[in-house]
DNA sequence: AGGGCAACCCGGACGC
DNA sequence: TGCGTCCGGGTTGCCC
């Protein structure tokens, strides 16, 4: 599902794409995923452009020229589409922006959302997440996974410790770190705390060079988006042969998460 | 602190 | 074709 990378595909994309164009049209066709009134939503959000769309873990921040934001979350299975009458996905739009003939459509909200928010709520929001692997310097993580005892997988994908990183990556980064998702952090050597640190970023940088794992294109005639598919090399995966070792990569539950990993090369 | 778990939500895939 | 069933999955919050 939406990750880091995807979020990043999507915000880089918009960013070309959306900034300060007016918001011509606002279409709620479900109220839950909006916390306002449709009427109050609509009025306060159309006529208005986005100045820039920025990220923060897995939310991307639609900046307004009236000093508020909208606040997306895609949760699970959410994506969007920006493309006109003609060439929209025949989906569920739950929420849909029109910039005159150009669309923003927002599909598969079913627990994600897109709130109107001040600076104030949108700080408030985001408070408790933990950083951005990009900004994360070593000493910092070191320092902060030494006090940690839990398992790898539950810690890697818990937004107040490292905020971004979802079920697929976490697995990715266990593979590329060799650390089974399963091992504890207060198990690892120093050399294990320092090749899980150097397995994120370029990891992830990879991963948005490529254009993230989607299912679904975001335009018509898209080629990036989902470009990164084919790169996974565990994660969804099991009982396929390990691409180090040829091992079956197995599927387990950890904390309530599906984790696949290779039980061989993976310590 | 960390594990376990339920609730949230509903489109769409799948089975008959 | 049509109807019913059930899955998926990030996040929050609560309990132990």
């Amino acid at each position: 599902m939406p990750e880091l990378p995807e979020m990043e595909t999507y915000r880089i994309f918009l960013n070309h794409n959306i900034i300060n164009k007016p918001i011509s049209k606002v279409e709620i066709n479900r109220e839950k995923s909006i916390n306002r009134s449709v009427s109050d939503f609509i009025a306060q959000v159309q006529g208005k452009a986005v100045t820039k769309v920025k990220r923060r873990a897995k939310h991307l921040i639609f900046e307004l020229n009236s000093c508020q934001y909208l606040l997306l979350h895609l949760m699970l299975g959410g994506w969007m589409f920006l493309g006109n009458e003609n060439n929209a996905p025949d989906r569920t739009k739950q929420v849909i922006l029109s910039f005159g003939e150009l669309k923003l459509y927002f599909i598969g909200l079913r627990l994600g959302y897109l709130h109107l928010v001040s600076k104030e709520e949108l700080d408030n929001k985001l408070k408790d997440l933990g950083p951005e692997p990009f900004d994360m310097r070593i000493a910092d993580f070191v320092e902060r996974i030494s006090k940690k005892k839990g398992a790898l997988k539950p810690l890697l994908v818990n937004q107040r410790f490292l905020a971004g990183i979802g079920n697929c990556y976490s697995d990715e980064i266990c593979f590329e770190a060799r650390l089974k998702p399963g091992k504890k952090a207060d198990e690892l050597s120093r050399n294990q705390i320092h090749a899980l640190f150097n397995a994120i970023k370029p990891l992830l940088r990879k991963a948005i060079e490529l254009g993230g794992y989607m299912d679904h294109p975001m335009f018509e005639g898209d080629q990036k988006t989902g470009g990164y598919n084919n790169s996974l090399l565990v994660y969804g995966r099991e009982g396929k042969g390990c691409y180090r070792c040829g091992t079956q990569i197995e599927k387990m539950e950890i904390s309530s998460n599906k984790s696949f990993y290779c039980p061989s090369c993976q310590e």
